[in-house]
DNA sequence: GATGAATGAGGATTCATTCAT
DNA sequence: GATGAATGAATCCTCATTCAT
């Protein structure tokens, strides 16, 4: 990976998030990344295999978010902790699932399965922790913090600490 | 407000909900509404113009998605409808808001406005029940009930009724 | 000829000589007026039409900007005034003026017409005055007032008066 | 500057000043310089932009124009060759006039700044041969020789040699 | 690997003109 | 005579993509 391609991504990442994937065109991209626009066809063939790479670097950092949850063993503990999470996105992060969530409506793509692992994390805690189904319980959660880091990312949160709180005194943890 | 009029607010509000805005080409619209290209820039001057009243048409109606909760006096029911409403949205409301959610990730215009109202409505219901904090609470419960109208039009619901109950539960109403 | 004939004339003969013919569009034209764009085109049939409509209206009005000259008998004092001609044109005139001028760039018609007459009694001018080639005289002078009011109308002028008097004093009259 | 952004400019300079900038449309060049129109885009941005490239070739050639003049040192010679100037305009340089001409009506740019040297360089001539008034001379003979060049672009003259003595002899050069 | 000139299909928008009322 | 809705061809412009160097 040259430094260039890897500047394409880059690029391509943050105006993509930021602006979607339509609107975004090619040659603002190379001209952002100070690369010619055939660059980005030579090493990505095609505005959606750039497409294709820039989901590979938001996946893989997206999944090292839960890395940190594979240390916690107690229920309660692990249980806060996921529910944090959406809460102290960092910047980075953000820009990643920022860009997920915004291909998830322009684009409509597979993108659930990154979040498949903490799915079923989170399943087990409530398995764990007795709920009487799990499953759905985890459904109910997860849609609840999808919620959460939508509003996160379009900054819309009015009081975000206080909901913090509330979610976690609700699932007593 | 002339008969093609209509059917061009109706054929661009079906395709840009289903698209998106930028994908969707006036051509397209003018074809399926059986209509001269022409004829959508004489009425909405712009493309842009277009979207503004195809949103208007969505303002609306989603307006009145919320009047029936003007009749429930009793706060536990009031709250039970607010949570149920987004599980059964019909055909039509749900075009609007899947217009609506597409727009704030691909346009980010001023959306939230249109949620003032059940937004305020949910917020004296917890006032009337004593939560200690009417505001905040309003926040989680709405922003829960985002996740799930999300889940909802894309249709990525597993179980859809058994979440329901959940919050219903959660509620206690 | 009706209120709004006259009216359609009146505003196409201003936006016409002021952006152009090209640059002028009828629904411009029928706003401006008042009046709705399919009357212009009952009234014109053309927007060419349209033009031959305005022109006519020109070329009798700048016709008449010569009509004072028949009165004058003495030829220097004949010269002097159609020297003076171009340099004291009034807001109205100078609008024909400006009309015939762009067109003769923009279409290319045939305007020269409109000016006979006044070449031939620039002519006669110098026939009774005794220049040797009365003809080409008068084609000289004729061409030095074409200048002249192509800077009047563009307001290019530095100093008009000093320009006038220069003239004056150049044909001794 | 690649051959085929020469070839449109070359192209768009013939039919702007021959048809007039807002009749030509960018795909008539296009074809007449063989040329996907993309690439008239591409390399000038706008029609605007294309414009002003033109623009800038006319400007330099024009001045280039009055080169000749730099070598005349007698002040009559230098008078002479000055009103000679648009007589004997050779095809190109008409075509750059011919564009200047027509823009100055249809756009109204400020196209009055190339011809600023040889406006000073004949105010210098009528200082050196003691005209009382050599700035407003200098605009009276600019005017005539405008009037000149107008008739020659368009060609209307009847007989050019003759006025051209005429002007000689007025100037007494 | 990298550039940048070039392409061409498609997209938004304009505009003269028609026509039913 | 007058309106205004409707048309469709033409126009300017964008953009992903190709290709020679």
């Amino acid at each position: 990976m040259t430094e260039k391609k890897k500047k394409i991504i880059d690029v391509a990442l943050e105006m993509f998030s930021e602006n979607g994937y339509k609107s975004t065109a090619t040659n603002q991209i190379a001209k952002e990344a100070k690369v010619s626009e055939g660059l980005i066809f030579r090493h990505f063939k095609n505005k959606e295999g750039l497409l294709k790479g820039v989901l590979e670097v938001c996946e893989r950092n997206v999944s090292k978010m839960f890395d940190p949850l594979d240390d916690l063993k107690h229920p309660k503990v692990l249980l806060k902790n996921i529910i944090s999470l959406p809460f102290n996105t960092g910047r980075d992060n953000m820009r990643y699932c920022k860009l997920l969530n915004k291909l998830k409506w322009e684009v409509g793509g597979e993108i659930e399965s990154i979040f498949e692992p903490i799915r079923k994390k989170t399943e087990e805690v409530f398995e764990l922790m007795k709920y009487d189904d799990p499953k759905s319980e985890a459904e109910t959660l997860l849609l609840i913090l999808d919620g959460v880091i939508s509003k996160v990312i379009l900054n819309k949160f009015e009081s975000k600490l206080i909901v913090h709180d509330n979610l976690i005194k609700k699932y007593e943890v």
